[in-house]
RNA sequence: GUGGGCGUAGCUCAACGGUAGAGCAUCAGUUUGUGGUACUGACGGUUGCGGGUUCGAAUCCCGUCGCUCACCCCA
């Protein structure tokens, strides 16, 4: 038997699970202030559903199987596709605009790499039903939010409009069938830069002049009046405005996009974005049958966990268990039992050492290697004057108090300690 | 799908043709109520798997499986 995890999927030890559930908590906090709800499908949906919708190359990464009752199913590739089939079943249920934030995994056979696996977190959030410019400038606000609640100081969201590609195709410098290739080679610019655009939409038939001509133009923009109107509202919202700019060479791969166009860069983080979206009109109908246009983004999850590690920004304890309760005794153990039922009556995380033989320095050990902050030990001497040592582990501390005194030196000082709790 | 690198103890790695080792981790001690940093000891490997070359293979060769990085692609 192999005793180890599929390639591209992965383990989240207590260490690394406690960040992930701490950024997820933070992404629906402030998704919610915005009026977010939160939705969940399921992972699995019949195979006719996806199929077909991420172009080839998705049909061929997408994980599809037969299930037991011989049905032809396939696992979640995005949370898009299955966003539109909701929108088209509940017609009549959802209020609109339907606001949404969706954080599940979606897996992908891709071929892995740095960063990139096979089941990996995506999270969601989109205002479908409505086209506004308002939609538009709250998405971006509401972005902006995260990313300054995550922690991140200096960060910039590049903000562009699908538009500004059409003009190539009106002037007739591209054929609309070639457009989103050579979308997809300006995308390139930041990693391969501007020498390797020019060279690649060579390869792909253009001429040195046509090519250079195709990046002045963008290069040369000025900002539509779409982006100037968004702009206003985002100013409107209070949003700091050193925290995006008009960027008319960012592209983004996909060609569903029909308005506003975004990435966000962390300052310091080199190895690509950490958010992108836009607005897309044309997808959510599909299965509904008419149009319902939409604006939305995805926050690349393990590049945010990689930004924050990097940049430092977790918080120092998010530890779950507050204070660890020795055992002295056999004999005296029930009085630690008491005493950790006050505290958890309180709300307090508490632990109780499970072998009431140990010694001390086991519990101890046992403490630090868990990271617990606070140690409760009771032993004869404490009982005999209706006390308890509090002991602080990262202070090496300690002081003799009674149990109420205990329990309002548990309870969380500020606020901001009890950030991480959640179901 | 294409190309590079790597598989040795739970983890990180050494040994690179001559009896498989270290650090960390784990467990037990350093006497009787106190941790992260000290000392002693124990546990732990058919060197990913299969074949070949050789007196002798962790080491060289072939195959295979796995991992990893990059390209393609990335809704």
């Amino acid at each position: 038997m192999n005793i180890q995890t599929l390639k591209g999927f992965r383990d989240f030890l207590p260490k690394e699970a406690r960040k992930r559930q701490y950024v997820i908590n933070t992404f629906k906090k402030v998704f919610e202030s915005y009026g977010f709800e939160p939705l969940e499908t399921p992972a699995l949906e019949y195979e006719e559903l996806l199929m077909g919708k991420y172009g080839e190359e998705g049909d061929k990464l997408m994980y599809r199987f037969e299930d037991n009752g011989k049905r032809r199913v396939a696992l979640r590739y995005d949370q898009t596709v299955p966003t539109a089939r909701v929108v088209a079943q509940y017609q009549n249920d959802l209020p609109m605009p339907f606001k949404r934030y969706q954080i599940q995994p979606v897996w992908r056979a891709e071929n892995t790499q740095k960063g990139r696996y096979r089941e990996f977190l995506q999270c969601d959030i989109d205002i479908i039903g409505i086209s506004t410019p308002l939609a538009d400038a709250e998405l971006l606000t509401a972005v902006a939010s995260s990313i300054k609640k995550l922690g991140f100081k200096k960060f910039k969201i590049l903000i562009n409009d699908r538009n500004v590609f059409k003009q190539l195709t009106d002037r007739g410098t591209v054929e609309v069938k070639n457009l989103p290739d050579v979308i997809r080679t300006v995308d390139k610019i930041k990693k391969i830069g501007r020498e390797g655009v020019l060279n690649e939409l060579g390869n792909k038939g253009y001429s040195t002049e046509v090519a250079s001509y195709i990046l002045q133009s963008l290069e040369t923009q000025k900002v539509t009046p779409l982006i100037a109107e968004i702009f206003k509202y985002m100013e409107d919202m209070g949003v700091d405005s050193t925290c995006y700019e008009f960027y008319p060479l960012l592209a983004r791969g996909l060609d569903y996009y029909t308005g506003i166009i975004f990435e966000v860069e962390i300052e310091g983080y080199t190895a690509g974005s950490v958010c992108g979206g836009g607005r897309y009109d044309n997808l959510i109908g599909m299965f509904a049958g008419k149009k319902v246009p939409a604006t939305g983004c995805a926050f690349g999850f393990d590049r945010i966990m990689e930004a924050m590690e990097e940049a430092n920004v977790f918080p120092a304890n998010l530890e779950t268990t507050k204070v660890l309760v020795t055992v002295f005794s056999e004999e005296l153990a029930n009085k630690s039992l008491e005493i950790a039922s006050r505290l958890r009556a309180q709300d307090i995380n508490t632990e109780i050492y499970l072998e009431p033989s140990a010694t001390m320095e086991k519990q101890l050990k046992y403490a630090d290697a868990k990271n617990v902050p606070y140690v409760v030990i009771v032993g004869e001497q404490e009982i005999a004057n209706n006390t308890v040592i509090l002991k602080d582990m990262q202070k090496r501390e300690q002081k003799q108090i009674s149990i109420e005194e205990l329990v309002q030196d548990l309870l969380p000082a500020r606020q901001g300690d009890s950030e991480t709790s959640s179901e």
